[in-house]
DNA sequence: CAGAATCCCTTGAGATACTG
DNA sequence: CAGTATCTCAAGGGATTCTG
């Protein structure tokens, strides 16, 4: 029935422990401390919009880039939104942009060895999400089925 | 100098073949398709917003909560934008809720097995962006630097 | 070509008040 | 307690026009 290999009942053999712990460490649990300073909702923020993961995987699959041909790949995003995501892109030190002071101007844009590693990390989570594409589309039709009633 | 180990050069030691076609297999570059009706950009919204992703975590770290320990939890997410998205994300599967009709009410949410996958590549994420705090800091000043003069 | 500038509109999200 | 309803405001993002 259920294609994705997932059950709607919560897993059993998992440590929520170990989790808890990492989460501790990653955002520092102490009452004193609020999230507001968090460095990793500030960094994760920069790439986690949509367009700055497309455009991170583009560079990342065809070495270099220019604007124009980012522009033509990613379907649908304007040019201005395009170049404000460059431009947060090349300040948090994921691409480099390097200009070409020909007649008409050149840019190019390659992703940075940290871009890179970025890259992996975010082609792993892509390819197990089209894994379990199935699975959402079905818990989408079941939840709306289950609303309409 | 640098002290997160990165050079701000690309990295030569890397395959973008091997990367481009991941990227081809995910998102199906032929040039009939548009990357509007991409299932991957549709799924990894839900869950790629500023909220989402830390409502996964701490659900995922107390293994159960209710509705208003996370919004305790969570500084600042109001409870409009909490229900809002407690409902999508319960929508595509990730989490379970469960009503107890007590007076007054008590509500549940924890993951579910494919939520607790998500968290856990999430957690991998964050540990790992961690990791690169100070590059990013690095990076950020250099470049604001840089746009001054 | 690679943007900058401008305008405009939709969406996200905070604050407040109310309810089963 | 766990929301819903309403209002409001700021930000994100699209379309268009202009320029070194």
């Amino acid at each position: 029935m259920e294609k994705s290999g997932y059950r709607q009942e919560t897993n059993v053999d998992y440590q929520p422990l170990e989790i808890k712990n990492k989460l501790i460490k990653l955002f520092n649990y102490a009452p004193d401390q609020t999230l507001e300073n968090c460095p990793i909702r500030d960094i994760l923020s920069v790439s986690s919009d949509k367009w700055s993961i497309l455009i991170i995987m583009f560079v990342g699959g065809y070495e270099v880039l220019r604007f124009g041909d980012l522009k033509k790949n990613i379907q649908g995003i304007s040019a201005k939104v395009l170049t404000e995501r460059l431009r947060s892109l090349e300040r948090d030190g994921y691409l480099q942009r390097e200009l070409f002071p020909e007649v008409p101007v050149r840019v190019e844009y390659r992703l940075t060895s940290f871009g890179i590693k970025y890259l992996h990390k975010l082609v792993d989570l892509a390819e197990w999400i089209k894994e379990d594409t199935s699975y959402v589309l079905e818990s989408r039709k079941r939840f709306d089925k289950s609303s309409t009633t």
